[in-house]
DNA sequence: CATGAATGAGTCTTCATTCAT
DNA sequence: AATGAATGAAGACTCATTCAT
């Protein structure tokens, strides 16, 4: 209460400076969800952010870094949001392997918005070697913990026949494919009936560890 | 006089017409994988045909609707493979759901460049609401037909605690995880890597109709 | 007379758009004549022409190369005026050496228009590697030529001290200033004193061959 | 209070004031030099004077006024050099001649860098009426100086048939045509043959007076 | 005085579409 | 039916100039 905002602090300028890129990259993502990669203009986005044209390039050299920098940021956000749930979750395998389905479906990462995002940069990948870059970098992360994660319920559980790689490819292949639904076809599938999938899942996979949904309703 | 010209027979105009468009929406595919949604141009599209400038007009009215209809071309032809394979498989549930499971790890319709332009076109569906509405629809059928062959399976296996439809959405979401594994990290897992995967998501719903496979080795 | 124009000739296509490109090289040489290089765009080009904003990087890739292919256009046109000029011109080396002279200060080398955007090269000559490169070539192939009718009038005239290269160094740079002047003081001197002062020039090196002209009045 | 502050003596300011002004005019003369006028920015000028940005409008209004400024700053520093060099010579108009020719091929005066800028300006003369203006009076000043030494020269010598206005103009059209060798074709000519195609101008012209250098090494 | 982030008019360039041939 | 030169709207990017600090 009593604290005095350093409106003048030393670096403050740089923190403008980063604020600036934030809010450009916030109204980049805003831009790509509604009018696609193709579709956003630099226009677009500083409008969207009420800025002026030319701020663009002062902060980015150009719309291919700016939509980089937007996919990276995408990227690292998802890192921290993840870092965070296990962090937050129970000490078991099982707990921190339900807490990030759980964030995988929890309205902070999984909105239409960011899906669309997500799926955008996911199109233009192929033809694209830097965004192919950031996005197999960020799978191989996820793959990492999930597939860590996994086997410590293998030992715990006293599973046979299960590889943790090939199970981790499969629960993150079946989180993409799910969030695809959503993006497409959102009256027919919502968050709620995706998670449960998902933990179907990891229910038939681990049944000592996980136990089917069944609810019919969502 | 009686010589058959088949060039100019009564509906050659119309074939030739078609084979035209084909033509195009081929290289419109080739193109697509390369250079992605934004970054094709007439002038790419009409060089890999191998045709003049014009002509996309001509056939097409506009870049917008060649585009469409190259995607309408993908869903249709998957349609038809789809059929197919029902067709050629025997009669039992179990061998028609594994003849999509292996249709879609097949070469033909799972190789890179087909891959990419499907994820090009769902990248660009959210806002682009003809696109959405082509994948939707297509979503749909698969997932009708999935849907009827694992209530033939529940029915024949006496399984309980399965809902047809949320398996159906599962199958397609983990093919679909799948493929965009398969686009964006190559190197790390292969189509037989990826069916297997498939396959055992199959053997762990339906125990008494699939095996897990046992391979490691791929 | 009863000659036919051949409107449809097989190569018209490629006459035409060659006639595009010089139509769009003469409108550039007007425009930097009156705007300068660095106030000459491309809208003022295309408008000078008569022609479409676009078509520029259609004939010519780029606005560098509209320039660059003018810089040669012009540096080819002067080249053809002084062989022609060569070939009319008597055989004795003086009478060459007067037409080139001539030429020079002739209405079709020697209008301020031309030689603005002459020095207008020169002016963006040393931050331009293209620009020097072809200009210097241009210096180069002049220079030969006069060195070597240099070279036939000392052997004709029997001049002693006389070295052909320093000469045509001279001459040229003699003519290089004149131009210059006729640029920045048209007030002050006309192509007539320009002409002269360059006559006298020659009447001093090699008096038996050129007379001093005692022109006052011009 | 009886200290002496030189930082902020009465007129500290004015000349602080006037060394920013030469800091940036130096800058631009670098910059012209490096990247001609159409490719130089003010951010170009203030980085290479290592200063803020901003800084030009505080102390030119624009960038065509420090430009112009840059102009006159080389003409006034050429017509200084010229006083200097007529105040040194001996008191003969030959020397005086001499001195000034010297001057045009001295280091000082006769540097590639410095060569660039005047002719970049020259460039734009046609199409910039205050480049133009500054121009001409900078001729007119100089051709007045050597007209009146020619006269001299006349009368000393007992030429006839030497008009000297129109001397006065070959000479400094030589002089510029050699400056433009030495900007363009720097490995065919340096300035010390420049020099002596120079003076041996001045030896035919004036044959009493100068004598023709018979250097072939430079 | 000095700074440099911000602005936005101005430019080059691209490219879908048209249309004379 | 086919061609490809031409068009010009639209977009990315530059950069002189401003102004809050």
């Amino acid at each position: 209460m009593a604290q005095i905002e350093p409106k003048t602090a030393p670096n403050s300028r740089i923190v403008a400076k980063d604020r600036r890129r934030q809010q450009l990259i916030k109204a980049t993502i805003n831009c790509i969800a509604k009018r696609g990669i193709a579709g956003t203009t630099m226009a677009d986005v500083t409008q969207d952010a009420d800025l002026s044209l030319g701020i663009v390039n002062l902060h980015f050299q150009s719309k291919d870094k700016l939509f980089e920098e937007t996919l990276l940021y995408l990227s690292d956000e998802y890192e921290t949001f993840c870092a965070n749930a296990l962090k937050k979750a129970g000490h078991t395998a099982a707990e921190k392997l339900t807490a990030l389905a759980e964030l995988d479906f929890s309205p902070k990462v999984c909105d239409r918005k960011k899906l669309a995002v997500w799926f955008a940069f996911w199109g233009e990948a192929k033809s694209r070697p830097t965004y192919l870059q950031i996005c197999a970098e960020n799978d191989r992360k996820y793959n990492d913990v999930v597939a860590k994660l996994c086997e410590d319920l293998v030992v715990d559980g006293g599973y046979t026949d299960i590889r943790p790689q090939a199970f981790a490819i499969g629960l993150a292949a079946l989180t993409n494919g799910l969030w695809l639904d959503l993006l497409m076809t959102p009256n027919e599938i919502n968050r709620n009936m995706a998670r449960d999938i998902s933990f179907d899942y990891l229910a038939v996979i681990f049944p000592n560890h996980f136990n089917k949904s069944n609810r019919r309703e969502n």
